[in-house]
DNA sequence: AAGCTGATTTCAGCTAAACG
DNA sequence: CGTTTAGCTGAAATCAGCTT
């Protein structure tokens, strides 16, 4: 457990989105407006350790997809007219869509992208669901049993006054109080984990397909997802991955485990989900991240 | 009721550590 | 090795409690 906090950095992230908000900017003649926050990104990310290889990774990574965008950009430009605008979406519409920058073209149409730079191998999280989305999609609550995992921390502890964020400090500071909270913390995760595979399994197909185009997010129509790693460049339209003529959706009881399950589309693996917490397991929110299989 | 403030949650994202 | 698990970041959204 060497360096931890070098782990990952939003600021890589939003600097390679605004690598290709330039890009785009630059092709069509477009005034790059985010000059500023490009220079204190790369700041951000060259104090981190290793800052300079970080930002090597990502200059090579957006080199190898900037013939791809190129690409996708004028067919776009052939069926909705020339760019003239390119807004970095970042964070800033969470809710609304995954798009990281989107172009507008004259007819005021876009042409969105949801882009990944990721070092190694694999394909990025598709989607981390909250209790939320949990909710809303799965119909599974699980407020009273969180409760109660604090509640259980704090009995052992005999701590009823601290606030959550002062005891999860302590809790981090110290292996063994960790250990038990992590411990204590799996006991939820397993039966989050059982409570969303049985409603996932239970749910008419309808609201199934619902919820895999929630997170393949495949309602836009000008989105486009990118994925670059270390061996190639991913593109698809989520649009595309819509499902219409499904039979059959489930969660195979053989590719399981205690805390994560993969969904079968008529038969085939293509969604895994992972049941687990955002900051560290017994000491923090729980949700779900859904990768490609 | 409405506004403020600080705490907590949500969610996209990256990648180290653990596992087999 | 490749695959799975999970810790961490950051910023917006939401919530709870207090005040006006």
């Amino acid at each position: 457990m060497k360096n931890r906090k070098a782990k990952s950095n939003r600021a890589q992230a939003d600097y390679f989105e605004l690598l290709v908000c330039q890009y785009i900017c630059h092709l069509y003649g477009i005034t790059f407006s985010y000059s500023q926050d490009l220079a204190e990104l790369s700041n951000k990310v060259l104090v981190l350790p290793s800052g300079r290889e970080r930002l090597k990774l990502q200059n090579d990574n957006f080199i190898k997809i900037q013939p791809k965008i190129k690409e996708i950009l004028n067919y776009e430009i052939g069926q909705k007219g020339r760019v003239i605008n390119v807004i970095w979406v970042g964070r800033n519409l969470l809710i609304e869509t995954t798009s990281d920058v989107d172009a507008e073209h004259i007819t005021k149409q876009k042409t969105r992208f949801s882009i990944k730079s990721i070092a190694s191998t694999g394909t990025g999280t598709l989607k981390n669901l909250g209790a939320r989305q949990i909710q809303k999609f799965l119909g599974v609550n699980f407020s009273a049993q969180y409760k109660k995992m604090w509640e259980d921390l704090r009995d052992y502890l005999n701590e009823h006054d601290l606030s959550q964020g002062k005891i999860k400090k302590k809790v981090q500071n110290s292996s063994c109080l960790l250990k038990w909270a992590t411990k204590n913390g799996q006991k939820y995760q397993i039966m989050l984990n059982d409570l969303c595979v049985s409603a996932f399994n239970n749910l008419p197909l309808k609201k199934k397909v619902d919820f895999l185009n929630f997170i393949t997010d495949c309602n836009d129509e000008d989105l486009y997802v990118i994925i670059v790693n270390s061996c190639d460049v991913i593109i698809y339209k989520p649009i595309e991955k819509n499902l219409k003529l499904i039979k059959n959706i489930e969660v195979k009881k053989d590719k399981m485990t205690d805390v994560g399950y993969t969904i079968f589309v008529d038969n085939k693996p293509t969604y895994r989900v992972q049941t687990n917490n955002t900051n560290g397991i017994g000491i923090s929110a729980f949700c779900q991240r859904i990768f490609w299989v």
